[in-house]
DNA sequence: TGTACATCAGTGAACGCGCGTTCACTGATGTAC
DNA sequence: TGTACATCAGTGAACGCGCGTTCACTGATGTAC
């Protein structure tokens, strides 16, 4: 399904950086495929060309979108020595992207994601394993390092992402939080969730 | 548009129970207005008559449950003397109801809760103002008696609901956590993020 | 280098379906005197 | 208590719109010899 020729890459990528225009002006209910062909200039036939059908292109979207934010933490976790600093690497990594690229936020946030995260949940997780991991292997390894409480690994992850994400859904939404001092205190107040030290 | 007769109230709850079936077992994509009266056996024109549009019945659907929700949390934290007794007992209110109502946790988590709250958000604030504050106050209270550590309160919220509303949606849609452990296990975890105790 | 062919990419008219909503109406319940 | 009237509740046929998808076709690009 993915384009063979070059001319048929660009216009696959004029189609998805259309879809995500367009959900960020008409939302996911707006996310149709009159809308998209209108806001991209490509024709109808094209977009069934590449992705099949509408669900396709939305599945496409979001799979690029997941990827590119997996990948910056990835790398951003790959540097940090201590886990501690890794976890300050983390949430600024995810704050900063959610800074940089708010739409995509919001698309990855939402519900859109949700359902294709179930509806092809398998299939996403496969393509994202190879990002996934890096995470999921650096919690691990500082588990048994003894820096991190010898909690399950499930618990780890939402001990410090469910905040961000929480904090980044707040910022997306409402806009009545301060993304600089979250980056600020978040890091060192999650460290205080999850570290090994007693108290 | 609330009914002002039993038949009217008895009618307007065969809808809303209906809608939620329909959710539970078709999605977001499956409720349709036509999916509801199937599912009611309440004719079309009624629905109309009580809930306006569509939209308009899930809205009121989102409000019944994130309105239970809200208030089982609200009792239940106030109950509490210590904001460490305080932490726990909202851990395990918001798990329980999960555990209790998965089908309503999915709605209130879902997509269309962001999206009618985007939409509506000042209305839906407004209706749920009596039972948020509770909560508000509660932080506000418990940081100027010096237990909880004095962070802006949004994201003292984002610290407590964070993780806890990250391991719902694990539980809700992949199920791979334990909720025992975790109803267990987080209190203590998240009360030393936000207390005010020095390390 | 040139030609023939296969594959990939792009087009847009046409279709049918299911959606939300409207509306004119009947029936039930409550209220005034 | 009885009657007349107003309001509330319930009904379902009908409508039109916009949606996703199909399909027969043309054009562009790559490849084999």
């Amino acid at each position: 399904m993915s384009p063979k020729q070059q001319r048929g890459q660009a216009t696959a990528d004029l189609l998805l950086d259309a879809a995500l225009r367009v959900y960020a002006e008409s939302g996911e209910q707006g996310l149709t495929v009159g809308a998209v062909t209108r806001a991209s200039g490509v024709s109808l036939g094209s977009l069934y060309h590449h992705f099949g059908s509408i669900d396709g292109l939305v599945n496409a979207l979001l799979v690029r979108w997941l990827g590119r934010l997996l990948e910056e933490m990835g790398t951003a976790v790959s540097r940090s020595r201590t886990a501690r600093t890794g976890i300050n690497a983390i949430v600024r990594t995810y704050l900063t992207f959610i800074r940089e690229h708010p739409d995509a936020g919001r698309l990855v946030h939402s519900s859109q994601a949700d359902r294709v995260g179930m509806a092809q949940a398998k299939q996403l997780r496969d393509a994202q394993e190879a990002r996934l991991s890096p995470l999921a292997a650096w919690i691990t390894f500082h588990v048994e390092k003894g820096e991190i409480a010898p909690l399950p690994p499930e618990l780890i992850e939402t001990l410090v992402l469910g905040p961000v994400i929480g904090l980044a859904r707040r910022w997306l939404t409402l806009g009545d939080v301060d993304l600089d001092e979250a980056a600020r205190v978040l890091p060192e107040r999650i460290w205080r969730s999850i570290s090994a030290e007693p108290r």
